[in-house]
DNA sequence: CGAAGCGCTGAAAACGTTTGCAGATGGAGC
DNA sequence: GCTCCATCTGCAAACGTTTTCAGCGCTTCG
């Protein structure tokens, strides 16, 4: 009974080969289900392959192929919601694929350097490359293309790759214009990035926020947007210093929604309430909103993954035949929507006021 | 200007070797900072590799050593905050320690048999694994040990290989007492898997909530006990049932916090109040706790992940080295404490009833 | 009956490293 | 001057696949 399930030695394509009295190249095809092997042949190989429970040994596989069967996820901040939620979506579908998934950390700027130049292009580590909100300079664009790299992109478009996306934009306006039309005119924003930022999405989210003021004869204040650094605490900071302000803001549009939880909780820490006090819309629909009630803007996240994983593999999978017509780009908008929940409230005509 | 970062084409030990004048053998020596290379030599060698951005290829180098630089992270369920936050702080120790993460997600008890049989031991991907709260049977136990294979755990301590764990049963003992003085005695269970499971940590967190009953005298009845799939949803749903009970619970303990928001939700969607109605409990100090003001254990859950990762490090490089002791598997078991927030109250004296 | 074609197989050359072994060089000690 | 050793270097054999090319035996067709 334990021969069954016995692991045993590694064993190599050669005394496959043996016990199966064929060539090792005939072993090797008879594995790959290639054309060109009688079913006879392949019937023993297979018998053989079976009983001394060979596995090809990938390294030397990708040494003679040049391909790797991986594929590599960059990703900033791994313990964000919305990246975990990605990495896993894309996960189930490359695997099921049969290709590994490598996950590269890109925290600062250097990193995206590195992982792009020396990680993806010049390691063998990867086919292809799945970058997560991740804005690539020219430099790196260039470096990309004439390595003819594969990549794929979610949150920013570059022409040359594939990508998903939402209209953060759009989105963010709608977010805005649900405030406006509540009535709300000292409106907030965190999640702004000063100076140079490796992302894309934060800067559409903030012109989505200008667009919506300007159409209401509002120019953005610079005081009322804050960075909050994309998590709870910085959310909570973030809106702590707005409460400071003389005149705090009656409503806050918060570029994700786990800063718009710490925006909530800063709010009630503060004695005061939401929304009647103050109203919050989110961004990102993650699965805490339903719970905390939170009024936010929907963007398919796991569907996103999804995508942009399957569409790596029809790359990939074109790339391998050869296909030209397979390798062009294809770049998905996906629809956003908002939900409206229970943060938001039209506004009550009180004004805060401090000092 | 371009030419100082300019990618060029990828290129081999051979044409560093022409450049440098020197063999491959050299170049691969003084790369790799071997002793037995004069100096002089080796600055030629560092200039033409840099000169054309040389990287080894690490599948040729994984073929030739038989190692990978690549460990590989075993997790259920990516999506979860606890599994996200393992694998970030270990990502980070890794990837500075200079090895490649693979991830794999082990959702049912076949993939866990597959990853661990074809994948991590068969197939040479990876040169040791971190399994994340997943439970062993013997027979994969004895294929990991007879393949020598590195293995790291957290949340189950298998005495062969080295684990960070925590006193499940202790902490959620400390839990169900915390909700026991404060006067409670019907006392539910969120999180409770009935039959085979592949994870032990549920089962300890379920020993203790039966333990601390047991002290007071309490025998835990089955219809307290639901299972919540350690998702909102899950714990949302396990809630409403609870609730519809002739004599609902005056307080529950969840084995996560997310299940302990579903379930927050659920009451308050009920019409009724935590904690003045129901209290609630739950366990990780998941980065949602404070803002919920949840009471719960929090646990290490970043500590873990880098000790582990630290701890797989230290054991290659003993393997490597030949250092038998360095190979002796460590055991840590951090220390959980109860976090009392607002979540938890004394029993009013009123029971719920229905019907 | 010979040539051509087809289906299958095997020999051997890649793929790009690492590493054991031996050789070359030069200095120290006798 | 000779031996010995230490230091440095190169040759060539691995590592375990894939893939090209040629060859073999049969059938088919002219």
């Amino acid at each position: 009974m334990s021969s069954t399930r016995s692991i045993g030695q590694a064993s190599t394509i050669e005394e496959v080969a043996q016990l199966a009295k064929v060539s090792v190249a005939t072993v090797s095809r008879a594995l790959r289900n290639l054309p060109n092997v009688a079913e006879g042949t392949r019937k023993r190989v297979l018998i053989a392959a079976e009983q001394l429970n060979y596995r090809p040994d990938p390294n030397a596989s990708r040494l003679a192929t040049g391909r790797t069967q991986a594929i590599g996820m960059a990703v900033p901040m791994l313990g964000r919601w919305y990246f975990s939620a990605v990495v896993g979506a894309a996960h189930a579908v490359l695997i099921d694929a049969g290709y590994d998934l490598l996950l590269f950390g890109v925290a600062t700027p250097e990193d995206r350097g590195r992982f792009i130049t020396e990680w993806a292009v010049l390691g063998k580590r990867v086919d292809g490359v799945i970058l997560v909100d991740l804005k690539l300079d020219p430099n790196e664009l260039e470096d990309l293309a004439l390595a003819e790299a594969r990549v794929g992109t979610i949150g920013n478009m570059h022409s040359p790759f594939s990508s998903v996306t939402v209209d953060n934009r759009a989105a963010a306006a709608v977010a805005v214009r649900h405030l406006l039309n509540l009535g709300h005119r000292e409106i907030a924003l965190i999640g702004h990035q000063q100076g140079d930022w490796p992302f894309q999405v934060p800067n559409d989210r903030h012109d989505g926020y200008v667009d919506a003021l300007r159409e209401f004869g509002i120019t953005a204040r610079p005081e009322l947007q804050r960075a909050g650094g994309f998590e709870i605490e910085g959310g909570y900071d973030a809106m702590t210093d707005l409460l400071a302000l003389p005149n705090p803001p009656t409503a806050v549009f918060s570029m994700s929604d786990e800063m718009a939880f710490g925006a909530i909780k800063a709010i009630r820490d503060h004695g005061l309430r939401v929304p009647e006090d103050i109203s919050v819309v989110g961004f990102d629909d993650h699965e805490m909103a339903k719970v905390m009630d939170l009024t936010t803007i929907r963007q398919p996240v796991q569907e996103s993954g999804e995508l942009i994983a399957r569409q790596m593999v029809t790359t990939l999978k074109a790339a391998a035949t050869g296909d030209a017509v397979g390798l062009a780009p294809v770049h998905r908008q996906l629809r956003t929507h908002l939900v409206v929940r229970r943060t938001t409230a039209p506004f009550s005509g009180a004004r805060l006021r401090n000092g």
